[in-house]
DNA sequence: CGTATTTCAGCTTCACTGAAATTC
DNA sequence: CGAATTTCAGTGAAGCTGAAATAC
């Protein structure tokens, strides 16, 4: 999205909607090219908090923690299990469940992409003083909790 | 992305780029959905956004303008002219180039299409009084306006 | 029986790339 | 010549849906 030249419209000028957007897509490109060096995504780092912070889960389960959904939720698994950073075992419990399992490569990488993370975050708040930034998380906390229905 | 149930990991929790992520989602579904009642998206709101207000141009010309990709560009023309809300005519002084033009029809919609958009706003901003929306957009634009490398 | 889980195949939007053909 | 414009074909992530197979 190149808008140095031209003149943007006035419409589309301090629409919030826009800028939520115009954010967001900053905060991606910086967030997915510090994982980038893990050769891993977004939806890779969710998976591996969810199960290091819960420890062991049912695909169905870490989809409720984390947000993405059943389908996606396959092909992530699938990846991480490639490379050994989790490991897919049946239930034996519940023979419909996988129960998902960090593995120790899983947890070491998933400080390394704490640390790119962190790095990621302070790039793309880096314009904003600290208080403008706790006001910032708030602002978005509260539309975001809003829509997602829940108390505020 | 349904988080009612389980409990969201430590580490994703008041995360700045995930805020930011769930609260273009929650905006873009508002905006979306608004503008499907008149079978249209945003980058066709742009579009017609920046015709209405700059006059005709090159496609090139518009993407600058919108940030709209050259390769989208085409796409969206596409189906604005096909439904004759814009039209295109090859430039009688550049033949490299096309001029679009906004019709008669592609005004009346832009402004169906400005109340639309009004209500979605007005939707996405709810839980946040006035002086809280202010700051949000502030600070949304410093930071979107910081990251196209635009100065402060 | 209905419900839950996993998997597969597919879709839509936005954002973006590479390359060709044409014209300046 | 190099540069700009349009177009096409295709990629990728994220977020979805519908349906099947299996098991509770």
């Amino acid at each position: 999205m190149d808008t140095t030249e031209g003149e943007l419209p006035k419409r589309l000028r301090g629409l919030p909607s826009r800028l939520a957007n115009r954010a967001a897509l900053a905060a991606n490109r910086l967030v997915d090219q510090a994982f980038a060096e893990a050769r891993l995504r977004r939806y890779h780092y969710a998976l591996l908090s969810a199960l290091e912070e819960y420890g062991p889960a049912s695909q169905a389960a870490l989809g409720r923690r984390t947000g993405i959904d059943r389908s996606d939720m396959v092909a992530t698994v699938n990846d991480l299990a490639g490379r050994r950073l989790v490991e897919r075992a049946p239930d034996p419990g519940d023979r419909r469940r996988n129960v998902v399992t960090i593995t120790a490569d899983g947890r070491r990488l998933l400080s390394d992409l704490d640390r790119l993370l962190a790095r990621a975050q302070d790039d793309f708040l880096a314009p904003l003083p600290d208080a403008d930034r706790r006001h910032l998380i708030d602002l978005l906390t509260r539309l975001a909790d809003h829509h997602d229905g829940k108390p505020a």
